[in-house]
DNA sequence: TGTTAACCGAGACGGTACGTCACGTCTTACA
DNA sequence: TGTAAGACGTGACGTACCGTCTCGGTTAACA
């Protein structure tokens, strides 16, 4: 009441605020525990709390289970944008899917995300966490279509979220599942965003 | 005919043979909690064990683990293959991909397989468990495009592993990872087909 | 006061503590299990943890395996001393050792007791909880002779020691072992008594 | 009715004879694993089956249970009686009680016999068992009591049984319980064997 | 000389209990 | 009230043996 700040944002919960530091830790902890090659399944809520040099409580206050720490921790870690050259549709769409299908980590969202599938079958909010990391994503290649269509590069009717499902299905499937052994996935995001172009581009063909 | 019989049949191992029964009744059981709707990672074998009759170590003689039980159940559930009308590689495309996207429990394959990804970036052997179930769906498929080759409804130089890919690939992340929010996963196959199409398809532009 | 309090009591460890129900709740359910006749060795932490109502990992947290929760279980019964009337040394030894041989469960230590004797041979620990439950009674007894040495009911140089072991052993065995068939175990602590004292009594003879 | 052979001996039941070369392999299995410091109790018939070369079925048609053939192992080792020189009862009842309570496995009986105790509380067969392992033990010292007895020794009203047991009850209780650790078991046969003459020896005194 | 019945080894069977692990919750003392 | 620590009840894990039950294949006395 010292201050002229009570007024200032929302009213101040009473007691002892959550420390920041442990979000931190936390969400760090589950990171480092990722990038040493956890399975993500294979996190436990134990680990994570001894690495983060936080009590199990600590963790179960800010997040309701095992499901909902691991989407926040991946939201939390933003994959670098690939640089697009922008001179061509072709090129730039080929730099945004190379990430997904290329190495053996490409991106540690798509690490994390087969052990999340199932939880998310059954827990509502984690869709929406999956759509948080993916968006931002998907709206770049949106917008490099876009800008195709602008260009007459494209079409002036394509559809473009199915252009995006035509172009994101293959190279994840592959990547995610090997589904097919008989496809190269290096080189696998080229050909699509050819065959693909190659039948909705407008002049190209 | 002494001689002739030594080479006729395996060797017969010694001790009491495995009972088929216990083998039926342990992937029936499988196949029964995940009719229930019981979900993949949640079923023991515990609970496999106690529903088929069986020990524990019954099941555990067969199968390495858990993970490696489910997949054989799976593989031992063939999904029945829709009917093919043969008039249209369009309309057969489209048969072969709605029930892969379509209802909520599509193909039981499909459902248990979220479940089993992330044991299968660890193990190899699962990976050939996984070829074996969907071979035969890709087979079906690449005869509808080979007949299509064949007939000139499709172009000649058809690259027809890559259009598997193209065809699959979005209806599988749409169905498995509910991809896109903005995309309706029902008539989503039909519009892949088109899509995929128009651009493959040969005198059809 | 601040240094003071320093050095006052345990540091006091850091969780939550354990609960004493739980000790209590297991200990008794061991002592219900060995009241009803259940042989020691057939006792299962498994049966312990159903009947205290507890988890088998607190069970697990306290004692290393089954037979250190067995000792510490015959630890917390104490049965009670007899009646010493003091009036002779004769007496009072055969009042000690009438419990120790007579009834079929005399003493409950002596019921676990032989279920314990092969794993005490390998494990040290389980020795001092050995000795922790008869040091007691092996004091009353040397008691009862050392009061009689110095009464004079018994010579001056007696070892207590081997009179101990002389005047218990023929009793434990026949009890515990049913050494020989030919010697009635009720009447054996007296004539044991008699037969000693006769021998190590100064004036008696 | 055949022939007048039906009176003499057991009828010899049809059917293949019992194996005598697995009854040996069986019986020296238990043993050898004994002899290597296996524990009794921890000695599982899979093992004994194992090392012996035989069938687990072929133990279980000859002995009810791992109790069971454990005594009859114990009843095919004999202890070698020791030398008796005969010069005196006092060096002769020592000799006899030393091998019982010195080394740290002095008579393979009695490495085996505390894993048996408890399960004789319960089977009465067992008793009998072990009846036969001491019998011939018991014999032995009492043929030097009685020559005692009869060369003036010892007094003529000695209660034999009562004395088998004043001597044997401290050594075993010592060794098999280490139930006094004030007590030296090296010389305690010794100091036994004196204390409990000393008493009841007639002229000794 | 076959027949026959119980034997043999091997090992699978349905069970029970083991001791470990992680879950998500609860309970301390302290800040 | 939040926090670190850690105990709690729960329940599955994968292993080890239990004592029983098939298997195909001996092994001897009887017929």
């Amino acid at each position: 009441m010292i201050g002229v700040t009570a007024a200032a944002g929302p009213p101040r919960a009473p007691g002892r605020p959550r420390s920041t530091r442990a979000d931190e830790a936390i969400i760090d902890a589950v990171l480092d525990l990722l990038a040493e090659g956890t399975n993500a399944e294979a996190i436990s809520i134990e680990a994570v709390a001894a690495r983060a040099g936080v009590g199990k409580a600590t963790i179960y206050r800010r997040w309701a289970n095992k499901e909902a720490l691991l989407v926040d921790a991946i939201m939390n870690l933003k994959g670098q944008s690939p640089d697009l050259t922008g001179t061509s549709v072709r090129d730039d769409l080929a730099a945004l899917l190379r990430p997904v299908g290329r190495s053996r980590r490409p991106h540690p969202a798509a690490a994390v995300l087969p052990c999340l599938i199932s939880e998310m079958h059954r827990n509502e909010q984690m869709w929406a966490g999956y759509q948080q990391v993916v968006e931002p994503r998907r709206q770049l290649m949106r917008d490099v279509l876009e800008r195709g269509i602008r260009t007459g590069e494209l079409r002036a009717d394509l559809d473009v979220e199915l252009t995006l499902a035509l172009l994101t299905g293959p190279v994840l499937i592959q990547h995610e599942l090997r589904w097919n052994p008989r496809l190269d996935p290096a080189s696998l995001p080229e050909r699509v965003v050819d065959a693909v172009l190659e039948g909705i581009g407008g002049p190209a063909r």
